[in-house]
DNA sequence: ATAGGGTTAG
């Protein structure tokens, strides 16, 4: 039954790739193997081959191997019709180096020789030989290129040059109403991108079969002219051209980019209706659709439902998980796909380095490195090598994810995006900027969205308001400023400057029907202390139906939180639960903690966090400890810290802060208990800096640090400010001190705290009257916040102070904060 | 004996 079955698909005759993909899904294919075997023992007694049946039945190299043995035994090695079955049928079967021996070995090579051999090299991918192999024809006498050359290679051509030279001898041999030709022409053009003269080709065709209409409309896709995509299938259906399977899987990708949920599910219906759902080429466009719907339900009922699935199916719902950030489920579904005995290939493995990213887990990177090194594919594939770059720096190691960038040999923008946006991501600022600054900016590398998106956050994080700007005309220049995410980072680093009035105007000139700016525009009135502003903003948002999503929460409760604004957000911490059904994350958890508990009420902070429906984590307890040091709550300062020094016994800020607590109300017993736990654990408090941009050069000042070039004088003037300081009533609180020392070492301890250096800087390094902007690395010392207060009014000037919080803008001797934050 | 147009990505 199943060997009449192998024979069945064989007699249908012919080595098409279609009935050898039949028979390789054919699970019953070794039964031909014998098959093919029994065909050479019986008849090698009589030495009377049936070559026709044996060619057909041919499973694998090895056999062809004896086949053509036999062809040499019986004398068959020099007929012309058998020596070109005999290269076909090794380019079918993978081996591409038999296929031209065999071919060499033709004498008298006719039409069907060169044919075979060009769509052989083409079918194994082998472009540049199978393009040589179209020239060597053209110079052989007495042979011309029939209309089954052209297909193979225009296919193949891998230079446009080439392309159009294969054109005009179409035109020259009188093919350019050729069906098929025509097709792969079409196809030829849209691979380099010439949609133009593709479709010039399509317009001048006297008739048109469905394979050309696939072509065009692929076409349109593929160089992602969704619209003109559409545009064609319409044409199409309106003219009478039924569709097929291949017209489906070509129009299905682009209702994704133009999220057009109806029409995709409107073909769905008609491919339910036409039977199209058991080709493997639809479904998994469909999967892929859905997907880029964000529709992963029926993505995954369409992958459930497959009855036969490819390693493009598995490597479509994997990628669907784990760009919906499911990675536990991506990865189940990947180890099943294992287990069934496919193999994964670079996509499966650029999914598979996103997941692994996403899960945390430096082994299973690690992996996922090795294997692509195994397989030779590290130093030859760019798009692997940035993910493998991105996934390095996404888990936080980020000298391995310089280490793959610096062995790639051919870059492109996206890795320096990536490197970029990964030094960024881990809080490394100066290297990201490092990076962009070297960044060749020519070539192919020019910067694009990315770059600019990527370069802006690092120059927010450090106030480099300067460099910022100069970005910010770069990206004028190159026509970018007009991107929603460009402005959002723009209107971003000028709220994070300081410069909200500039952040405000820009954000008028931004598009604002999504989210993305107006969630950075209320953040930054929420840093500055605004919080009615804030408030305001996300009514106006409301007003003109923009969707927020849980970034726009993130920003409205901590702008409530600066502001101590507490029941408006508990107001809108149960807004967006229960109108918008957005479920709070720990950063808004760690928002209501942190509102909760600046403003006081620590134990209904405290209530909050063990209602929490998952583990909190630092950052929860976190914002609680530091509510505990500004109320000076011991008791729960203690119960925060021991959960603290459990889930992340490595941060030295909590030491810091619990030992805070203890030195304010005098218990040094404490301190010491707390900093020998610390150094019990090899902790070194995280050096404090503070840094000011003069003259475009960022300048840092470390705590107690004299390497300045300009310390002493830094040192002089704050001697001079601190008399001044004095004598308009500033007492220094000593409680920010942590040693157990005499008052004179304290407050000198207190002076050479680096805001305060980089303040004094600030004073005598820049015109008189100018505004100081200062950036510090931690939270702003209490000590120092009051200090700055009088040394505004002193020198009559505004001192902006952002710390690792917020902004602190100071002027005549107050502060914007009002002291609450 | 030889031929076209199809799905996934950083």
């Amino acid at each position: 039954m199943v060997f009449k079955l192998g024979l069945a698909i064989a007699s249908r005759a012919t080595y098409t790739s279609k009935s050898l993909q039949l028979s390789r899904h054919c699970s019953s294919f070794p039964k031909t193997d014998n098959t093919f075997a029994n065909g050479i023992q019986n008849d090698n007694k009589s030495l009377d081959f049936d070559f026709h049946h044996l060619f057909l039945s041919c499973p694998n190299a090895h056999f062809a191997k004896r086949l053509h043995g036999l062809l040499v035994l019986t004398g068959e090695a020099h007929n012309i019709f058998f020596s070109t079955r005999l290269l076909n049928l090794y380019s079918h079967l993978g081996d591409v180096s038999s296929s031209y021996l065999a071919f060499g070995q033709i004498r008298k090579k006719n039409v069907f020789t060169w044919n075979s051999m060009i769509s052989g090299f083409v079918r194994n991918a082998c472009f540049v030989e199978a393009v040589d192999c179209y020239y060597q024809l053209l110079g052989s006498s007495g042979i011309r290129p029939d209309s089954f050359t052209f297909p193979g290679v225009l296919k193949a051509c891998v230079d446009l040059n080439d392309g159009r030279k294969v054109h005009c001898w179409v035109f020259k041999l009188g093919f350019g109403l050729d069906l098929f030709i025509s097709a792969s022409l079409i196809h030829m053009y849209t691979r380099f991108g010439l949609v133009g003269d593709a479709r010039k080709v399509f317009d001048e065709m006297p008739v048109r079969d469905l394979g050309s209409w696939n072509a065009m409309i692929s076409g349109f896709s593929q160089n992602g002219e969704s619209a003109g995509a559409l545009r064609v299938f319409e044409e199409m259906k309106l003219v009478g051209v039924k569709m097929d399977t291949v017209t489906v899987s070509s129009v299905l990708p682009i209702f994704g980019p133009l999220n057009d949920h109806v029409g995709g599910m409107l073909i769905h219906c008609s491919v339910v209706k036409h039977g199209f759902e058991s080709d493997v080429f639809v479904s998994n466009a469909l999967i892929n659709m859905y997907a880029k719907l964000n529709n992963l339900r029926a993505a995954r009922r369409v992958f459930d439902q497959m009855m036969v699935r490819d390693l493009v199916s598995w490597n479509s719902v994997i990628a669907a998980y784990e760009q919906h950030f499911e990675p536990h489920v991506a990865l189940k579904l990947f180890l099943k796909m294992k287990s069934i005995g496919f193999q994964p290939d670079r996509l499966t493995i650029i999914s598979l380095a996103s997941v692994a990213a996403q899960c945390g887990s430096g082994h299973n990177g690690r992996s996922i490195h090795g294997f692509t090194i195994r397989r030779s594919w590290i130093a030859e594939d760019t798009i692997i090598e940035n993910a493998l770059v991105d996934m390095y720096a996404k888990l936080g190691h980020v000298e391995p994810a310089l280490k793959v960038f610096e062995g790639m040999t051919r870059k492109d923008v996206i890795s320096w995006n990536t490197l970029i946006t990964g030094y960024a991501q881990n809080g490394l600022a100066s290297d990201a900027i490092e990076v962009y600054d070297r960044m060749p900016g020519f070539g192919d590398i020019v910067p694009d969205q990315g770059t600019i998106v990527s370069i802006l956050p690092a120059y927010s994080h450090v106030g480099a308001l300067r460099k910022g700007m100069g970005t910010h005309g770069r990206a004028i220049k190159l026509g970018l400023h007009v991107d929603i995410f460009v402005g959002t980072c723009l209107i971003d680093l000028y709220a994070k400057c300081g410069e909200l009035v500039e952040a405000t105007s820009l954000f008028q000139e931004v598009p604002r029907r999504s989210s993305v700016p107006w969630n950075a525009i209320i953040s930054g009135h929420g840093i500055h202390g605004h919080g009615d502003k804030s408030l305001e903003l996300f009514k106006e948002m409301q007003d003109e139906e923009v969707e927020p999503d849980f970034v726009t929460f993130i920003s409205v409760l901590s702008a409530c939180s600066h502001s101590g604004l507490v029941e408006h957000g508990r107001h809108y911490f149960k807004l967006m639960q229960e109108k918008y059904g957005i479920k709070p994350i720990l950063k808004h958890y760690g928002c209501m903690v942190d509102l909760l508990g600046r403003a006081g009420h620590l134990d209904a902070a405290y209530e909050f966090i063990k209602e929490m429906p998952f583990q909190p984590d630092s950052s929860i307890w976190g914002a609680l400890l530091a509510a505990c040091r500004i109320h000076g709550n011991v008791e729960l300062g203690k119960v925060a810290s021991n959960q603290l020094f459990v889930v992340d016994s490595e941060n030295v800020g909590y030491y810091v802060l619990l030992s805070n607590i203890y030195a304010n109300i005098g218990k040094w017993d404490g301190v010491d208990e707390v900093r020998s736990l610390a150094n019990d654990r090899g902790l070194r408090k995280t050096p404090g800096w503070s840094s000011i941009e003069v003259n475009n050069r960022v300048n840092v000042f470390y705590t107690g640090n004299q390497s300045h070039p300009l310390s002493e004088e830094v040192y002089k003037e704050l001697e001079v400010l601190l008399t001044k300081m004095k004598s308009i009533g500033y007492v220094p609180d000593y409680s920010f001190v942590l040693q157990d020392v005499e008052e004179d070492e304290k407050e000198r301890i207190l002076l050479s705290h680096s805001e305060r250096l980089a303040i004094a800087f600030g004073i005598i390094s820049t015109p008189h009257k100018a505004a100081i902007r200062i950036f510090k690395n931690l939270r702003v010392c209490g000590d120092c916040h009051n200090a700055t207060k009088f040394i505004s009014k002193i020198v009559d000037r505004e001192i902006i102070v952002r710390d690792s919080n917020r902004f602190h803008h100071f002027r005549d001797g107050r502060c914007s904060c009002g002291d609450y934050w």
